[in-house]
DNA sequence: CCTCATTACTACAACGTTCAACTACTCGTT
DNA sequence: AACGAGTAGTTGAACGTTGTAGTAATGAGG
């Protein structure tokens, strides 16, 4: 577990000393590659077993229950999900499918599209919102202390910006 | 996805006593989300642009190198990387053919199969870890200050230890 | 030594994501 | 007004993952 998976002598190129991670930061580092897996493994299970929807359908549906008047261009979506415009387009086509989502070219710009929540998508969300909540809680939120829980957003956001200001 | 309309106790009747997340914890779950999806993306960018592996087969080289003989049962394999049996068994077949590792049908117990690292594997994660490294290093270790990366790691232990306390 | 259950893995089909075109529209130039 | 560059979104093929069977080896009870 703690044992270097490499013998760092043979490893490093000459010139290009690598500097390796010690067994504290290691240790923390697999916790958190293998715990988010598990985390949103179990968050995705039980969000589609209690109310038929996947956790980017979900997300989909709250970012635009949140905008005004439940319409968001696609493309602010996708940034908004950090998804793909070709991602966000295969699910939408999907949603509306399901009659959760309708889309129709925007007015102001020939190129855009709005995309709209139906009544049929909010009462979906309305629906999964508690079964959701429900699980955040169980699985996150009540686990941690409140201080972890603020400690995590923290650091996470920190991470966040730390990417986007390196790309993209 | 499909039709099937939700059980009516999961359906929230005005005044339920749904207990939502306050502002600050949903700062916070938010972070995290965005945050991870942010992460794991640049940390599969920088290792297929710079040695071309995905984090997943990554994460197998890594494993099988820890293994006394660097030879581990699938099953255990599958255990360790949180991966459904079918996954890892279509990763292994492509990883196989591109000659990283090696199966045989184990001699202890006919019914297993034992996955190797070949040489070529071994090569391919050395060459590979010290851009992995350098990735983690940049995107999460030197971005957080020590004691934030450990209680990160201490936190996901927790949720880790509650989900599976709970599930499977 | 059958048989039935269990364990370990594979095969196939359905689904979701990615990647690389491609279409359609807008805007700044000339 | 017409061009070209740039932007917005879609499409389809390829790839990876999941879920559902299905096969093979093992082991316990009759």
């Amino acid at each position: 577990m703690t044992q270097t998976p490499i013998d760092t002598s043979t490893e490093a190129p000459p010139g290009t000393p690598v500097r390796w991670l010690d067994a504290e930061q290691q240790v923390a580092w697999r916790a958190l590659l293998t715990g988010t897996s598990v985390l949103f493994d179990a968050l995705g299970r039980d969000l589609e077993h209690g109310a038929g929807l996947s956790l980017n359908e979900y997300e989909v549906l709250v970012r635009l229950s949140e905008a005004p008047g439940r319409v968001l261009r696609m493309s602010v979506l996708a940034e908004e999900l950090v998804h793909s415009r070709s991602r966000l387009t295969h699910t939408i086509s999907r949603m509306e499918r399901a009659g959760l989502v309708s889309r129709c070219s925007s007015a102001q710009d020939g190129r855009g599209v709005d995309c709209m929540l139906t009544d049929a998508g909010r009462a979906q969300l309305e629906a999964a919102a508690p079964v959701h909540v429900a699980s955040v809680r169980r699985r996150l939120v009540d686990v941690l202390t409140r201080d972890q829980l603020l400690a995590l957003g923290a650091a996470f956001s920190q991470i966040d910006e730390e990417v986007r200001s390196h790309f993209g």
